[in-house]
DNA sequence: GCATTTATGATAGTAATACTATTATATTTG
DNA sequence: CAAATATAATAGTATTACTATCATAAATGC
């Protein structure tokens, strides 16, 4: 897959000028994502991402409208990423349950090394995932921004998964629930493993997350 | 139980001074409620919450030291408000099955009526924490908050409902992630069915959220 | 190769936030 | 009634999240 060199194309909403297409662009993002790793969201400002990349505030401004809309950015070239990928590890695949079987994988294993195929690196942006991905749509601005597609991405994988559920159980009255607090739980359990063991039942060096997310699956689906 | 006038005992640490010994405390956590729902946790400010009450943004400061220091106090009332109702609900109930039962419905189920019984209103209380509580712990500073026990109310619940779990499968081995998924995952429906219906499958006048949870419980724990 | 467009940088400025500090004025209590 | 305590009013600070303006550098078009 390193050799692809796919590139992740992400829709004009969500910037004012695209960062792919300049250096100054990439360089925002690439060192957006690891100084929001290191602050975390609320301490993340452009100010302190023009001193770290030598430009100016005002440049990033050009590039996104706020530090809301660059998240809103991140969440969705993450969810770009994760269907590409998704896409590819269930195309050619016969079994139905096989298919769902590498989608929660997918959602629920925490990516520990980059791929390198982008100006992204994917491990810190999994990381800023988790932690600070829901603060995009705990906003007061929700329905506004629901309305302006902002989510749009994560719904479709959603329900991609949800279709694949659907397949292998076509009863199941709760697909959506079930993907979204598969994915949201994913998110939240890799998070406390780090921060609040004591909501966890996280192993040294055991995958536990994948494993309870697939035997949630399983059993609730009667496989 | 709205006769019993129980109140919910708040530790020292969670304020600088007991809201609950004054008018002026019990009204900054009562109108703080109802401001910070409309205005959402980001828009909130101790300056506007000084106005609503007719005091001053100093005074207010004599309570809680910030405003996240505030949300705190709220999410740990909520908790033990739910312990106590945990307790209340599962006493005297000889089943192990139906007191997992009975603490699945509280955890997932919204809360829909203001028991009256302190100045909180529970129905707002309960949105916040489905919209805003998880930014108590995405915080940079998760870990020191920790050690300092400001999630510590929230964990007691889980270890409660944990052991009930094990009551009931003894050989199950995730019964922190289960009930943490639960509780992280029923907050999220909630609000996604009010915001973001695609990644749910709450349909009008039914309370799918406490049987989705019900039935995944079920079927995980073998019952 | 030079003019023109376009991108970037530097600087300044604004309203609001999240506080802290100080002082004044009520209110309670001993 | 004095002293202690609680609350209110005011001012001030550093920072945030921007916007606006102008200068300069780089790219492109003919």
């Amino acid at each position: 897959m390193n050799d692809l060199h796919i590139n992740i194309s992400i829709e004009s909403s969500f910037y004012c000028k695209d960062p792919e297409s300049t250096e100054l662009g990439k360089k925002i993002v690439q060192v957006g994502i690891e100084l929001m790793d290191q602050l975390g969201y609320e301490a993340f400002t452009f100010k302190k991402l023009g001193v770290e990349i030598n430009s100016n505030e005002s440049s990033i401004y050009r590039y996104f409208e706020s530090k809301h809309a660059f998240l809103v950015y991140l969440v969705n070239w993450y969810w770009s990423w994760i269907e590409y990928k998704l896409v590819f590890a269930t195309a050619n695949i016969v079994s139905a349950e096989e298919r769902l079987k590498k989608s929660i994988e997918l959602l629920t294993e925490e990516v520990k090394e980059d791929s390198s195929f982008t100006f992204i690196n994917e491990v810190l942006l999994c990381k800023i995932i988790n932690t600070e991905s829901s603060k995009a749509y705990y906003t007061i601005d929700v329905d506004k921004e629901n309305e302006k597609g902002f989510y749009k991405t994560y719904k479709r994988v959603v329900q991609r998964v949800c279709d694949f559920v659907l397949e292998v159980n076509p009863q199941f009255k709760y697909p959506h629930m079930l993907i979204s607090t598969i994915i949201e739980g994913a998110h939240h359990q890799n998070y406390f493993s780090k921060h609040l063991p004591a909501l966890t039942d996280v192993e040294e060096g055991k995958n536990n997350i994948v494993e309870f997310y697939l035997k949630l699956t399983k059993s609730v689906l009667s496989l």
